[in-house]
DNA sequence: GTAAGCTGTCATCAG
DNA sequence: GTCTGATGACAGCTT
C-alpha cells in the first residue's frame, strides 16, 4: 500500500513532466505564478503572504542568504521586476504607425492613388502598385533594376487594362493576373472584406464621399498624399501598435542579419506570388516550383498543440498587457482568441482586402518598411484572420499564414485552385506556420527578459548546492555537517555537568552560536551546557523552504521580533513542568536579547527534555540520540540506571532519531518536488529553444525559396520563343532538373510531375 | 471558529 | 533479531 502511495505520488510529477514534454498543457507554471497559493506553496513554499513563521526554528530566517522564497525582499524583488517590464512594455508599445499605414495602400482602388502619390514604399496594392511598390528610394526598386523589369512596371498606368488573354510581361513579372488589377474584380473582395469591417470605416474621418472614395480616403493622406490607412482612434491604434509591437519584438528576435538582402528578395516575391483571385494559369505561372503549399491538417493541429503549449508557458513569463494585444481577439473562438487579432480591427480588415487582391504580396509586403523588413511573418501573423470570408477559420489562421500559402495561397484556404503550377513538395509541409513560430520567438524574447518564480528558485540553486533528484540525503551539504557535528559531539562531549541549574542565558547564546550545525532538539537544548557541545544529527536546513541556518546567532538577536515567534511542542507538559528554576525573573529579561532568548530557549524544552529532567537522566537528550550504538550502550553501561530510565531513554532516542528521520523526508520530498519542477522548466526551456531553432530554420528556408522564386521569374520572364514572344506561363514551366539544369516543359506536363512528388511526402507520412 | 501549515510522534516496513 | 532509516498517518500547535 505504502508502495502504491509513492508511485502514485511520484507517479504523478513524472506524469506531469511527460505531458508538458507532448505538448500537452501541464503548466506547473501556471500554479506557480498564478494565485493558486496550495500547489505553489507546495513547490515553492508559501508567499510571503501566507507564510507562517517557523516557530519552531527561531533561526530559520534571514540565514543569511539574499533571496529566499518566502522572503518579503523576494517579493519586492518580483514586484520591482514586474513593474519594470511593464514600463519597458509601455515603451515598446509607443510606435508610430507608419508601417500600418502602407498596409491599407493596397485598398486604394484601380491604384490611382499609389500611382500619383508620392510612394511610400509599400503602395502594393493597385494595379500598378507592385511597380509603385518600389519605389526609389527603396531597396525592392533595386533588385527589381537588377532584373531588368523595373522600368517596365514603372510605365503601368494607374489603372490596370481589362483582362486579356495574352499576358504581357508585365504580368508576367508581377506575378498576377489582370484580374488583380480590375478594379471590379477586386471589388467584389472589398465587399467581402467589407464585412468584416467595423466602425472603423465607419468613423473615416472623411465621411460624404461613396464607398469608393471612402476607402481611398481610407488609404490616402490628403496632405502628403501617402497612403495610410484610415485613423480610427480607440481600439484601431491600439490594434496597429501591437502589430508593430509583434513586429519589433520580432525583429528583435530574428537572428538573421538578412535585412540587407530581404527587400530584394521581397520584391521579387512580390512580383511572383500570385493571388488568389488569379485566373488559374496566371497563378500557375507564378508558383514556384518549389513550393506545394500542400499541409496536412494533422500536421497543423499537431504543431499547434506544440505551440500551444509552449506558447502557454511562456505566455505566463510575458507581459500581460503584451499578450492581451498580442492575442487580442473576440471570445469564442479558441484559434483567434488566442493567437490572432480580432478580424475585426482595422487592420485585419485592410489587410485582408489586400491579401485578397494580392495575397502573396501582403504577406511580405511588411518587409518594405525598414523597420520591420526582417520581421516577416509578424505581418503575417496579423493576417491570420484576414483570408477571404470563404475560408474556414482554421484554415485562415494557418493556410494565410503559412510560408507555403505565401506562394500558394489557394490551395491552403477556401478559395484553393487546383490548377496550381508547377508544384513541387513543399519542404515547409510539415512544420510550424510561421506565423506562430514567430510568435514563439516573441515569447520567447519575453521570457528570456521576464523573470518568474522559477528563475528565483534557480538563483536560489546558486546559493543551495543541495540539488539533484538524489534522494539520498547523505550527499546533501546538509547531511555532511549532520555527521560532522555528530562526530564532534561524540567526541568532545565530556558530560560536563547535570543541564539543571547551569542553564544560563549566557550559556545558551553562546551554544547556540557554537553549535551552528542543528541536530535533534537542538532548540530545546540550548540551555544545557553540554548540549552546546553540539546538537548533531540531521540539519534541519530546508534548503528550499526552510532553511534553518542558525550559524549566526547576532542575526538572531538583532530579530527581536523572533522571541515572540515560536511552536510551543510541549504538548503534554503542564506549565508547572518547566522548571521555573531555571527562569530568570521577569525583570531580568529586559537586560538584553540574549536573556529573553535564553528564557524562550527555557521554554522550548522539549517533551522528552523535561522528562528526561524528571527522570534525572545523568546524561543529556543529545548523547542519547545521537550517539552510536556502541558509544550509547557503553553509555548506559557507565550508569546504574532504573528500568524506566531506561525506558525512557530508548524512547528519547527512537523518538530523535525518528523525528531527525521525518525531517529528512521531508526535506527529501520537497527537494524532490523542487526538483522536479526545476526539469519540467528545463524541458520546457529547451523545447522552445528547439522551436526557435526551427524558426530560425524556417526563415532561412523561406530566404531560400524566395531567391528561387525570383531566379525563376526572372529565367522564365526572359525566355521567347522562335517568334520573340514570351511564353505563357499558363502554358509553360520551368522544371528544375537533378543535374541542376533548367528545362521549359509544358505546363500540363510539369502539373503531373508536381503531383507525383506530392504524393510521395504523402505517402512516407503514412 | 476554521483552515492551513509546521512539527513531533507513532506505526510500519525495509535494508 | 536488532538497529536504523524512511515514510504515511495522526495530533497538537500556531497563525
Amino acid at each position: 500500500m505504502l508502495s502504491l502511495k509513492k508511485y502514485l505520488t511520484e507517479g504523478l510529477l513524472q506524469f506531469t513532466i511527460l505531458l508538458s514534454l507532448i505538448g500537452v498543457r501541464v503548466d506547473v507554471d501556471t500554479y506557480l505564478t498564478s494565485q493558486l497559493p496550495p500547489l505553489r506553496e507546495i513547490i515553492l513554499g508559501p508567499s510571503s503572504a501566507y507564510t507562517q513563521t517557523q516557530f519552531h526554528n527561531l533561526r530559520n530566517t534571514l540565514d543569511g542568504y539574499g533571496i529566499h522564497p518566502k522572503s518579503i525582499d523576494l517579493d519586492n524583488y518580483f514586484t520591482a521586476r514586474r513593474l519594470l517590464s511593464q514600463v519597458r512594455a509601455l515603451d515598446r508599445f509607443q510606435v508610430p504607425t507608419t508601417e500600418v499605414n502602407a498596409w491599407l495602400v493596397h485598398r486604394d482602388p484601380e491604384g490611382s492613388v499609389s500611382g500619383s502619390q508620392p510612394s511610400s514604399g509599400l503602395a502594393l496594392e493597385s494595379s500598378s502598385g507592385l511597380q509603385d511598390v518600389t519605389g526609389p528610394d527603396n531597396g525592392v526598386r533595386e533588385s527589381e533594376t537588377e532584373q531588368g523589369f523595373s522600368e517596365d512596371l514603372e510605365d503601368l498606368g494607374a489603372v490596370a487594362p481589362p483582362v486579356s488573354g495574352d499576358l504581357t510581361k508585365e504580368d508576367i513579372d508581377l506575378g498576377a493576373g489582370r484580374e488583380i488589377f480590375d478594379y471590379s474584380h477586386r471589388q467584389k473582395e472589398q465587399d467581402v472584406d467589407k464585412e468584416l469591417q467595423d466602425g472603423a470605416e465607419q468613423e473615416d474621418p472623411w465621411p460624404g464621399e461613396g464607398a469608393e472614395a471612402l476607402a481611398r480616403n481610407l488609404l490616402v493622406d490628403g496632405e502628403t498624399g501617402e497612403s495610410f490607412p484610415a485613423q480610427v482612434p480607440g481600439g484601431e491604434d491600439q490594434t496597429a501598435l501591437s502589430l508593430e509591437e509583434c513586429l519589433r519584438l520580432l525583429e528583435a528576435t530574428c537572428p538573421f542579419g538578412e535585412n540587407a538582402e530581404f527587400p530584394a528578395d521581397i520584391s521579387s516575391v512580390t512580383e511572383a506570388v500570385p493571388s488568389e483571385s488569379e485566373p488559374p494559369g496566371l497563378q500557375n505561372n507564378l508558383l514556384s516550383p518549389l513550393l506545394t503549399g500542400t499541409e496536412s491538417p494533422f500536421d497543423l493541429e499537431q504543431q499547434w498543440q506544440d505551440l500551444m503549449s509552449i506558447m502557454e508557458m511562456q505566455a505566463m513569463e510575458v507581459n500581460t498587457s503584451t499578450s492581451e494585444i498580442l492575442y487580442d481577439a473576440p471570445p469564442g473562438d479558441p484559434l483567434s482568441t488566442n493567437y490572432s487579432l480580432a478580424p475585426n480591427t482595422p487592420i485585419n480588415q485592410n489587410v485582408s482586402l489586400h491579401q485578397a487582391s494580392l495575397g502573396g504580396c501582403s504577406q511580405d509586403f511588411s518587409l518594405f518598411s525598414p523597420e520591420v523588413e526582417s520581421l516577416p511573418v509578424a505581418g503575417s501573423s496579423t493576417l491570420l484572420p484576414l483570408v477571404p470570408s470563404n475560408s474556414t477559420s482554421l484554415n485562415s489562421t494557418f493556410g494565410s499564414t503559412n510560408l507555403a500559402g505565401l506562394f500558394f495561397p489557394p490551395q491552403l484556404n477556401g478559395t484553393a485552385n487546383d490548377t496550381a503550377g508547377p508544384e513541387l513538395p513543399d519542404p515547409l509541409g510539415g512544420l510550424l506556420d510561421e506565423a506562430m513560430l514567430d510568435e514563439i520567438s516573441l515569447m520567447d524574447l519575453a521570457i528570456e527578459e521576464g523573470f518568474n518564480p522559477v528563475q528565483a528558485s534557480q538563483l536560489e540553486e546558486e546559493f543551495d548546492s543541495d540539488s539533484g533528484l538524489s534522494l539520498d540525503s547523505s550527499h546533501s551539504p546538509s547531511s555532511l555537517s549532520s555527521s560532522e557535528g555528530s562526530s564532534s559531539s561524540s567526541s568532545s562531549s565530556s558530560s560536563s555537568s547535570s543541564s539543571s541549574s547551569s542553564s544560563t542565558s549566557s550559556s545558551a547564546s553562546s551554544s547556540f552560536s557554537e553549535e551552528g550545525a542543528v541536530g535533534y532538539s537542538s532548540d530545546s537544548e540550548t540551555l544545557d551546557l553540554e548540549e552546546a557541545e553540539g546538537a548533531v544529527g540531521y540539519q534541519p536546513e530546508y534548503s528550499k523552504f526552510c532553511r534553518m541556518s542558525y550559524q549566526d546567532p547576532a542575526q538572531l538577536s538583532c530579530l527581536p521580533y523572533l522571541e515572540h515567534v515560536g511552536h510551543n511542542h510541549t504538548y503534554n507538559m503542564a506549565p508547572s513542568a518547566l522548571d521555573s528554576a531555571d527562569l530568570p525573573p521577569p525583570s531580568t529579561l529586559k537586560k538584553g536579547s540574549k536573556e529573553k532568548q535564553a528564557d524562550f530557549l527555557d521554554k522550548q524544552m522539549s517533551r522528552d527534555e523535561h522528562r528526561a529532567r524528571a527522570m534525572k537522566i545523568p546524561f543529556t537528550n543529545d548523547k542519547i540520540i545521537n550517539l552510536p550504538v556502541e558509544e550509547f550502550n557503553e553509555l548506559l553501561s557507565k550508569y546504574q540506571l532504573s528500568e524506566a530510565q531506561l525506558s525512557l531513554i530508548r524512547d528519547i532516542r527512537r523518538r530523535g532519531k525518528n523525528k531527525m528521520a521525518a525531517q529528512n523526508c521531508r526535506k527529501r520530498k520537497l527537494d524532490t518536488i523542487l526538483n522536479l519542477e526545476r526539469d519540467v522548466e528545463d524541458l520546457q526551456r529547451d523545447k522552445a529553444r528547439l522551436l526557435r531553432e526551427k524558426v530560425e530554420f524556417l526563415r532561412s528556408l523561406r530566404q531560400m525559396k524566395q531567391k528561387v522564386q525570383s531566379l525563376y521569374q526572372e529565367v522564365f520572364g526572359r525566355l521567347r520563343d522562335e517568334n520573340g514572344r514570351p511564353y505563357s506561363p499558363s502554358q509553360y514551366a520551368l522544371q528544375y532538373a537533378g543535374d541542376g539544369s533548367v528545362l521549359l516543359i509544358p505546363r500540363t506536363l510539369a502539373d503531373q510531375q508536381a503531383r507525383r512528388q506530392e504524393r510521395k511526402p504523402k505517402d512516407r507520412r503514412k
